[in-house]
DNA sequence: TGTACATCAGTGAACGCGCGTTCACTGATGTAC
DNA sequence: TGTACATCAGTGAACGCGCGTTCACTGATGTAC
């Protein structure tokens, strides 16, 4: 593999070269093709032009840029929600509308995955056993996660008297792992083999079947 | 880790014991605790009170190990679905044996994934980059992998006139989605610290929507 | 405005580790005569 | 029934690799006087 001539030093200024950003970019990169073992301490240093334990003075192990990496995939994919749910077009019946942003938000989701499976895998990564802090993790532009999109878009049905109320109490979960389920097996699983218009018209399926299946 | 002597060596054939057999045994213990990344070629001679170029004489590469413990983790599961169906009472009207057949599927899908998650996440994990053969792996005592185990319950289904032929076609995929979803997101991902009872509660809501979406 | 000094981001060298894999070998077993 | 021999499963030693992490250091920068 050609990382060594991958990224130029750069590193004009000698101090406050922003070190600890060009970490996190790289570690990024590497998450991007190749998923969370990808993220190697090292080759993070390599790409930032830098000697492997400089690392060090931003991160206090290989352990603590993964979980860097994986807010900013987190993120990236809230932003390719928010993407997904900025298109829709405004102006019709309030039932319709959010039926139709409960669909952004599996298609974003989807899409991304589909798009980005490194940073899609690394971003649902466990550390190593269980962590604290389950859900809250670093957001896009709404400040939002995508765990809240999701439930934003379900209030949504809920206020346009699509879902009853009593059926909205855990219904993420529902939508959630409908679509999760779809992208594991897409991106890396059995249904890796789908040709991208199968994955396409099943996955608008698996959103029918949620549409359907929560109410 | 006590990994030296978590296995007597056994082995009282010199030759012909069957360590080709005692090194997927191992195999599959590490994947048990660990998941497919602790499938290190090294441990299971260890464990197999053999030296580690021994396994040469078995598999090709610590990869083909991993292929046979993966086969081994599938076929775990079908098993684990076999025992559910099994446990279904005969006797009652064919629309809601179908109807139960869909949901024991789900039912020992999940209890497999929470009781070994480990080989759970093995039977899922892609050998690098894609590979043949996307479906057709070992099978449990039916013969059937678990893909087609949740075939023949949505033909069932269909049988009974439950489910409209027209929507047979791809009704895996949308199934196996929302429990596969589920699952992953339970043993390794933000829905981790759900308590037991929740989790339960939720799966079976997550079958309740499959049930109701695919029809 | 000029000098002395403290700070601390990045250096250089090294560590121990466990991994997958190779090579030439050995010696118990099964088979042929 | 006994002996010679081929087989080949497992041995012993070694390899190169890249990893995360440690230690004592250095030298450009910002600050105080």
């Amino acid at each position: 593999m050609p990382s060594v001539k991958t990224r130029a030093p750069k590193r004009n200024t000698y101090r406050h070269g922003d070190l600890r950003q060009a970490l996190l970019a790289a570690g990024v990169e590497l998450a991007r093709n190749g998923g969370p073992d990808a993220v190697v301490l090292r080759e993070a240093t390599r790409r930032a032009g830098v000697v492997p334990n400089a690392a060090y003075r931003h991160y206090a192990s290989r352990d603590q840029l993964l979980q860097a990496v994986r807010s900013a995939a987190m993120a990236a994919l809230a932003v390719a929600i928010e993407a997904e749910l900025a298109g829709l077009r405004r102006g019709r019946k309030p039932a319709d509308f959010a039926r139709a942003s409960l669909r952004a938000v599996g298609t974003g989701y989807l899409r991304f995955a589909q798009a980005e499976p490194g940073l899609f895998r690394t971003a649902f990564s466990v550390p190593d056993a269980l962590q604290g802090a389950p859900v809250p993790e670093k957001s896009g532009n709404s400040g939002l996660n995508p765990f809240q999109l999701l439930g934003a878009a379900l209030d949504r049905l809920v206020d346009a008297g699509v879902l009853p109320p009593q059926r909205r109490l855990g219904a993420e979960y529902l939508a959630w792992s409908a679509v999760h389920g779809f992208a594991m097996l897409v991106i890396d699983g059995p249904l890796r083999s789908l040709s991208p218009a199968q994955i396409e018209v099943i996955g608008q399926r698996v959103l029918d079947m949620v549409e359907k299946g929560i109410e």
